[in-house]
DNA sequence: GAACAGGTCTTAAGCGGTTAAGCAAACCCG
DNA sequence: CGGGTTTGCTTAACCGCTTAAGACCTGTTC
């Protein structure tokens, strides 16, 4: 038989489309002999339940929606996107969830397809990452009703659950680290400064290098890219009073930077010392492998995820802390010596 | 007016339901005023289709699923499933099909949640990849009906249209390339031998190096992490006549030992050459650059998704051949002089 | 023995669309 | 001008499931 329903089920056991229902939920209602019944013959038969009728008569889609805003090329290369989903895939499938997952190029495209899905009850909420500065979404959220959780947000979002970070002490424990290895001159290669986290780690490096050195530190804006990474490193090191260390926004700009300038000659980290915000198998690929910031991305993603599943559920949740990343000395920072 | 059904359209616009439906979906029945009339109110109000509402009454999810049967840390490192992924994406999002993507861990909880998917109506078809030897998958697609497309497949499989390539000639120009070089002693360090395209690169090696060569050269099964593929060159550079050349069967594994290796002091090329069979970004990440087999993966993976919404459409669909991957020579295999 | 309570099942409406069938008015034509 | 066709709409059933309300039976209670 094709794609069988209830009703077939209920023909079967010579009961009413209800009572199948009801003993497929596991509700009371019926006697635990026909609810045997009842099961062994949807098992029988390969009974699923159809997600659409489910949706329609429930109003639960059983699916949440994640959409990334991003070049597709540095989605593949960039580990941090897809460790995320992971994370987020882990804590779902427990459960039954789906996840609906896009990759898009522009802000408009992504509130569109927020506004279709969502419209289209084709989720019952949204994970978001990489908030901007001046982000539309959250509005949008507030006014749709919407149901939505921020992965690693830097501040809070009124009426947004948020699992939060907070990159301050961080930032503080990376250009001490640098210091402490004799490093006067820093630099820091970022990403967009649109991204809220960005501009968050530029303000942090700032008052931090103001403090412990007395002076301002250049800081280089980049798309997120290999390339450039690459380019912006060049840059600094050409320039008058180059670093001798550089705070990467990912680890792909790092990685890349360690592997051209050492094919080069220069000496990592004799003469500039690397250090990665994003840990990943990538930092242990090049030589001398990348120091970086360690988190449990796939943990926090599935903290997240839950984190969703209960406002869903329950219609509100508490935001919640996450562990600040921790660095991981490698030999792109090793002692000078 | 928080989501809005075609009834609240009707109400507005002074009509029936079934001349809503008709109007927005631009079929005829209505006349031209009334049609944009009920247009114009949809889009004030902000109405979306109810994708539930849609599956239910017309059969169609428009939804496609993708699964993939991986550890998620290696998914998460290996571009190679992102970029299939974007360009599945690219296809699909053009036609507003939304993707359902998941990673899981083993086959049987794959081959459970291609069930609940079709069986439960959530997807209209499904993406295949990685075929493996004895794949369930093609059985179970015949027998439920389900809609497929193999991505990438080294063989037909009746009733089930793929995109194909043929590796032949590229492990044939490979292995040239290497003899061309003045290498003598070649190795193969590869993927899991279950899966169907690396048993078939396996044979080809083999036949193209018997032919060639006369004799057999080794080759070194690994489950595709770095890790794996580092400790694999390790042993084959350890044991007898070791190789002066290895074809790496993932962008991953040739990395990671191309930077493992030349941090310990091994040149590459001169001492090892060294040749990818995915080419990627990560290519280019250490030095010297990988040399690799370049293939559009996105623009296959589209293809593939193009296919897929045409046997779902039309119900039947021609297999689709593909480029063979090119070698695209870099620093790991230059001129030994 | 009538009133009541519980347990077990049925009935039927409803979720938001699609679509076949029906129908009234306007149009066409010899 | 009466018949048939076309146009433009309505009606109502249906997709597969959920669920409130009701029906029926058995057993208990006073």
């Amino acid at each position: 038989m094709q794609r069988p329903t209830i009703r077939d089920i209920a023909r079967a056991a010579g009961v009413s489309k209800g009572a199948v229902s009801y003993a497929l939920n596991g509700r009371p209602g019926v006697s635990v002999e026909t609810r045997a019944r009842i099961l062994s013959i949807a098992k029988e038969i390969g009974w699923v339940p159809s997600s659409a009728a489910r949706a329609l008569s429930s109003d639960r889609a059983e699916a949440v929606g994640l959409i990334a805003v991003r070049d597709p090329e540095l989605v593949a290369t960039e580990p941090y996107f897809m460790r995320m989903v992971a994370g987020v895939e882990r804590a779902l499938s427990a459960r039954g969830i789906a996840l609906l997952l896009t990759v898009v190029s522009d802000p408009v495209s992504e509130l569109d397809l927020y506004r279709r899905w969502w419209g289209g009850r084709r989720v019952d909420g949204m994970l978001l990452f990489d908030m901007r500065v001046d982000d539309p979404r959250p509005a949008w959220l507030r006014e749709s009703g919407a149901p939505a959780v921020i992965i690693g947000a830097q501040r809070a979002y009124p009426g947004i659950p948020c699992t939060r970070v907070k990159y301050q002490d961080s930032m503080s424990n990376a250009v001490r680290h640098l210091l402490d290895l004799g490093h006067r001159r820093l630099a820091r290669i970022s990403g967009p400064n649109t991204l809220e986290h960005v501009a968050r780690r530029h303000r942090y490096f700032t008052e931090v290098t103001r403090e412990l050195l007395g002076a301002d530190q250049p800081q280089r804006e980049t798309d997120y890219t290999a390339q450039a990474g690459v380019r912006a490193t060049r840059a600094l090191l050409a320039g008058p009073n180059p670093p001798t260390a550089i705070i990467y926004d990912n680890d792909v700009m790092a990685v890349a930077s360690v592997a051209t300038l050492t094919s080069e000659g220069v000496r990592v980290p004799a003469e500039l010392a690397v250090l990665a915000w994003d840990d990943s198998p990538l930092c242990q690929l090049v030589a001398p492998a990348v120091t970086a910031f360690t988190h449990d991305i796939m943990g926090e993603a599935a903290q997240a995820a839950e984190l969703l599943m209960t406002l869903i559920e329950a219609g509100e949740a508490e935001d919640r802390w996450l562990e600040p990343p921790r660095l991981t000395v490698r030999g792109s920072t090793a002692g000078v010596n």
